[in-house]
RNA sequence: GGCGAGGUAGCCAAGUGGUAAGGCCGAGGUCUGCAAAACCUCUAUUCGCGGGUUCGAUUCCCGCCCUCGCCUCCA
């Protein structure tokens, strides 16, 4: 059984199914008007080894994250694309899904997107608003009235007066809207139409507008998972005001109790300190690509630290992943082959038939609140002298499964194609070195070295490989 | 200012009231004509700083310093 950290109760809970069968999660999801950066991954990637986890402790899963494919950005930004809405997040969300499969995150069982799902948040408004937790204000937004439910500010602790002091600073931007609320902290759940929204506006019995950020996941939340499910997940940033705003509707727009744990990854940070688009140091997958490194390198990067700290993203990390990858797969193609195994085995295989076995150590960490790194210490600890058995085998992926990380081939495994004349040259290398004439083999390997080209020898043969 | 998360070797990063996992890099060795690869060995008397509790603290308590995040549209 999992024990995991709880935001809301600051301590390690087991994570046990109300139901008693089916883990049921909500992570939040991409807003889908650029690429996803790592630091977003970086979420992503410690929820798909939540789940992983889980699914391999036996306990089948019901994992939704949603799209936000409407807000303040996707509708600027569509716009000056030049592109209708839908065609413009779609686009976006193809690359995220991109992505995700090439960091080898397992796809959510239910993907809603907020504006499939206009008619449930336009519900929930109205449900609101008949209980009294809602107005409409003079502007013709819809606002939450916070002050209506006594525990606001309980997930991220924040007393009345910080979010006072956040809604007096509020107050000095001197935003026209911000007059239309009964209190300054009061949050948006309908937003009126304006001009600058474009064709992007639904009716709704408060006018045409659309609705506000928080509002979508309470709305999909409640369709897919009902007002009470086990577990809900994002970044550290999300607590408040988003999962804080989340609460508040739906604890009063249901009679449940909305999230019963709660799970946020620290941040991702690069070269010790933030990441942001002005210091140039936000990168995505593609940029990382680029520079030669692999989507597996780069989870490897991302679970590297415990997800309840702040990681510090270098390449230089970027390297150690690699050299990391290399070792265990060089190991584990040794013992394939001497087990006489193919494939590895899936996911789905692992969770009938797999047991962590030589690795329960490992597992233990991994169960002890997701210590990532302190079971990748367990696994480098055996895996020289893994003995060389199919439960050996079938346990180490156990592991490796619940990671997530799949093994590059061994270096020097791979076949490349070598120019012919290279070829000759290190065919008349082999020769000289044949007839023990040192000074003209070295000579020649040089020249290969200068072509970008490694010669490695073995007792009666040699190799090519690209420098 | 308030709230929260952190500060462990060159870098990354676990962990514990009993004297510091693991990875990367680096060094030495075995092997090799030399390399490469592989394998072996080594690399923090010390865990931000100062006090306190304790037989004993990196681990608990207090104070301080530093980093990061949140304080209404950021994973």
């Amino acid at each position: 059984m999992l024990k995991l950290h709880d935001t809301l109760t600051r301590s390690e809970r087991e994570l046990r199914p109300l139901d008693g069968k089916t883990l049921r999660f909500y992570c939040c999801g991409p807003t889908v008007y650029g690429p996803a950066h790592i630091g977003n991954f970086r979420t992503f990637v410690g929820q798909d080894v939540m789940r992983r986890v889980v699914e391999l402790s036996g306990t089948p899963t019901l994992h939704v994250r949603n799209i936000t494919d409407v807000d303040d950005k996707t509708i600027r930004d569509s716009i000056k694309a030049g592109q209708t809405l839908a065609d413009f997040t779609r686009g976006w969300t193809a690359k995220f899904h991109a992505d995700c499969q090439a960091l080898n995150l397992l796809p959510p069982h239910v993907e809603p997107s907020a504006v499939a799902h206009i008619p449930h948040q336009v519900r929930m408004i109205e449900t609101l608003v008949a209980r009294g937790h809602a107005y409409a204000g003079s502007d013709g937004s819809v606002y939450f009235r916070i002050a209506s439910f006594k525990d606001y500010g309980r997930l991220s602790h924040l007393e009345d007066r910080e979010l006072r002091l956040g809604a007096s600073e509020a107050a000095s931007a001197q935003d026209s809207d911000e007059y239309s609320k009964d209190s300054l902290a009061d949050f948006v759940l309908w937003k009126a139409r304006k001009p600058e929204d474009g064709d992007n506006f639904w009716p709704s019995p408060w006018g045409e507008g659309r609705p506000g950020w928080h509002l979508e996941c309470s709305a999909m939340i409640q369709e897919y998972l009902g007002d009470d499910f086990d577990l809900h997940g994002g970044g550290v940033d999300l607590i408040f005001p988003h999962h804080e705003n989340e609460i508040a509707q739906s604890c009063c727009a249901t009679h449940g109790k909305f999230a019963h744990h709660w799970m946020h990854s620290a941040h991702l940070m690069v070269d010790g300190g933030k990441m942001s688009k002005s210091l140039g140091n936000l990168y995505t997958l593609a940029d990382l690509e680029q520079r030669g490194y692999t989507a597996n390198e780069v989870r490897y990067v991302l679970i590297s630290g415990h997800y309840h700290k702040p990681l510090n993203f270098t390449f230089d990390s970027l390297t150690a992943a690699r050299s990391g990858l290399q070792t265990l797969a060089k190991h584990e193609a040794a013992l394939r082959e001497k087990i006489g195994a193919s494939q590895p085995p899936s996911h789905g295989e692992l969770i009938t038939h797999g047991t962590p076995g030589l690795f329960a150590d490992a597992w233990e960490n991994l169960l002890n609140d997701l210590n990532v790194p302190g079971a990748l210490g367990c696994v480098f600890s055996k895996i020289k002298d893994i003995p060389a058995t199919r439960d050996a085998w079938l346990s180490l992926w156990f592991i490796l499964d619940a990671l997530g990380l799949t093994l590059p081939p061994p270096a020097g495994s791979e076949t490349v194609d070598v120019p012919a004349d290279i070829q000759a040259l290190a065919e008349k290398r082999w020769q000289a070195k044949q007839a023990k004439d040192w000074a003209a083999s070295d000579t020649l390997r040089k020249e290969l070295e200068a072509a970008g080209w490694l010669i490695k020898d073995s007792k009666d043969s040699y190799t090519i490989v690209p420098k």
